[in-house]
DNA sequence: AAGTGGTCTAGACCACTTT
DNA sequence: AAGTGGTCTAGACCACTTG
């Protein structure tokens, strides 16, 4: 996952007609007294990075993959694989074209899409080189939804309640419905190794989709969803803390008073509709939020 | 902010050759029992959407100020103050870039960015059209740290500690430093009108900057970093919750075993080099997260 | 069948960085 | 001065959606 934190291309230096110069690309502030996860690669230093002329590089005219994407996906696989180190510049972008029989919007295309995943760094006058850290790979699978229904988690789903009545006030604003109109009211029990981690309430306007308990109990919300034939397009999310009132610890089997991670959040289909809204806790005990964060300056 | 899922572009029907088909895209799952916080525009309906050729639009090509980019600034410009409705088409590509004395890629370029931005969804076959929730622009802005500093928000930092120290394991891991390394080592009190927000520890490599306690206490450490000429890059962040120890709970003047929200964040240059770890916490009571997620399909 | 976006080409000029 | 990415053009063909 790819936080963009803002956009703003190049743009010469005289006349500064919008916002976004140098100092107001910010990433937020944080900090505290744990432990990260993971070491990423040693150190880099300032060495002149090597030069990669060599990379086996071919593209299929005759696969219906975009050629873009064919490139992009082997020169991600290269800079996964060490292939290409990091630090390591990628030749330029006409002599790359040549050497693929591409021309050169195409081959920029396909950099241009590694640069938004953060694997590629551009400099004007520079070239075009492998973020020396490569610590992309993991962070970009993890997601809530990834971390609950990841491999070995044997994620599974008790519905605790999935009944159609009145849309709280809070919700019906969410989604865009009027005051008390009725919608469909899902509250779910998330567990893993039959442990559970999250008590998640759902709601979603009955015109759309009234999912069924079994659907329920065998996926995701979004996979059935996608399933009835709704595109997903964006969601806006607020994750808060606070302590477990009795009940809820109670049903997630922490203690009394327990921190507890909320998400908020509602998500709309690419007609801009809004979906669904939903209301989760997550034990903090055993549950964290991973995201990578892109500045583009 | 917008936190994009996962990259995948059209591709033709036959052969799945790589993994983004439809089924792998997701969002998170989540949800809780409180409410949102605002009410989007009025429930979308199925109406045939009104189509916009009279919209003003024109680029200087004097300007420094990419074609392209005055294009994308103008067309949200007339999606914010409402003239490009939501729900709206735009008129082909060819006919706007006809009208704008622009090539069709140009145009493009403008579209997609917004695209990505997610305030446009194009659709093949129908067209480009403005989503029909605009939410997007509270958010864009929001963020940790324009939280911190918003206006209005009277934020000041108290240094508690700035002193040079050798790197705590799990930080030189993240730092990608020798064990033991000597880094420099900031504890901060961010205050917001006075108050008592969030307890910041951050470790910086000292052969790259050791920040001065003044300029701390006048600035965010971020800001502070760009003007000491780091670019920074991207950053790897977890959010996550858990309860205050006692003087956690001194320092934030919350009650005892408070549930707090916790940030762990290691931020990169544009070389890749890990040039800040921080170990944030923050008052939940006060203090929430928010963001956009889209999802490419 | 008509209209749309998705992809691609083969050039061009400019701005920035480094030597 | 040389080399790089940043921007831009004027076409082209294809795939998808809708009527």
């Amino acid at each position: 996952m790819i936080l963009t934190c803002r956009y703003a291309p190049y743009v010469p230096q005289r006349e500064p007609p919008h916002a976004p110069g140098p100092g107001s690309d910010h990433v937020p502030d944080n900090g505290s007294v744990t432990g990260p996860k993971q070491a990423p690669g040693p150190r880099a230093d300032d060495r002149p990075p090597p030069r990669h002329r060599d990379l086996r590089l071919a593209v299929d005219r005759a696969s219906p993959v975009p050629l873009y994407f064919q490139l992009a996906r082997q020169l991600e696989a290269a800079i996964e694989s060490g292939t290409l180190a990091p630090g390591s510049l990628l030749g330029n972008e006409i002599e790359l074209a040549a050497r693929l029989g591409l021309s050169r919007p195409t081959v920029r295309q396909a950099i241009q899409s590694l640069v938004d995943k953060g694997l590629l760094v551009r400099r004007r006058g520079v070239g075009t080189q492998v973020v020396h850290s490569h610590v992309a790979r993991p962070l970009e699978l993890s997601s809530l939804y990834d971390d609950l229904l990841a491999a070995g988690q044997h994620p599974s789903t008790r519905v605790l309640q999935n009944a159609r009545g009145p849309a709280p006030a809070a919700v019906a604003a969410a989604l865009g419905l009027p005051e008390s109109c009725q919608v469909a009211v899902v509250h779910r029990l998330r567990l893993t190794h039959g442990e559970p981690m999250a008590y998640l309430c759902n709601y979603l306007p009955c015109d759309l989709l009234e999912p069924a308990t079994p659907e329920l109990e065998a996926t995701g919300l979004y996979a059935l969803m996608r399933h009835h034939g709704i595109t997903l397009h964006s969601a806006e999310q607020t994750v808060g803390a606070r302590a477990a009132t009795a009940e809820e610890s109670r049903l997630l089997a922490e203690p009394a008073g327990a921190a507890l991670l909320t998400m908020q959040r509602t998500t709309y289909d690419d007609r801009g509709r809004a979906i669904e809204f939903g209301s989760h806790l997550y034990r903090a005990s055993r549950y964290t939020f991973e995201f990578r964060l892109l500045v583009r300056a």
